[in-house]
DNA sequence: AGCATCTGCTTGGTATACTTAGCGCATCAC
DNA sequence: GTGATGCGCTAAGTATACCAAGCAGATGCT
């Protein structure tokens, strides 16, 4: 009873995702259904996810970023799901990576390019 | 009939997010049920993934690209949901470009492997 | 020959992301 | 007053992401 939690948390951390698209929202002065109109998902659905009972997928993310004129990067680290806290990349391993995801690379000549940079960065 | 068809699109992008991903796993000389174990996913849903048959969510997606140790935003911007309207043009020249910039690496072995590289891509 | 153990794939079901129809409340015109 | 139009939210249904169990082929071992 008493009172409720605080609907608009002040600027700095959000609870939730959901938090933070109804700031962006309101700061934008757009209504649900205009926002759910210009990113292409249903007025009820937007309602759900801000109230945090949905956590939408990354397509939605990205469509209320750009109907926000958010970068998806912004959407997606709000979201927890670009927490850099996998990988540990950088150095060298920038060239091996390059390698790797390169589309005109078969895997063979993948293995081959790393296989050859490895031998060259063997003693250093 | 006829012959396979190509498992590891030869040249040009990536037919699909599941090519990618497969083409990652077994670059990494995983099964289907090893990394799916890492990912903690399960393996039939893997195998549909990678056949396109299902367009996994951003949650599985990151998990995916821990499990291979690659950053998120790279699968993320394998999967096109990641806009990259960013400020990096390296993505086509990301092999040579990291070669290039590599400390560890002589002038001549950059050449040599800029010119494997360069031979390996000659056809796209 | 068999059995064990891989591989990737299919089937059938459950959980959840998402939509369409509609409710209740407010504001503004008439 | 009644009706029209805005708001956010609820309810019930559909689509799809995801999982557990099991199948068919390949490889290896005795």
């Amino acid at each position: 009873m008493s009172d409720d939690e605080e609907r608009t948390p002040a600027s700095g951390a959000w609870r939730s995702l959901g938090d933070f698209i109804r700031s962006q929202r309101e700061l934008a002065n757009l209504s649900m259904r205009q926002l759910a109109e210009i990113a292409k998902i249903s007025n009820p659905y937007l309602s759900q996810v801000e109230r945090g009972l949905y956590k939408p997928s990354a397509d939605v993310l990205k469509s209320i970023a750009n109907a926000l004129h958010l970068s998806a990067e912004t959407m997606y680290s709000q979201a927890g799901l670009l927490d850099n806290s996998g990988p540990r990349d950088e150095s060298h391993h920038g060239v091996e990576h390059a390698i790797k995801v390169d589309p005109r690379l078969t895997n063979d000549q993948k293995e081959s390019l790393i296989r050859i940079y490895r031998s060259f960065t063997a003693g250093s």
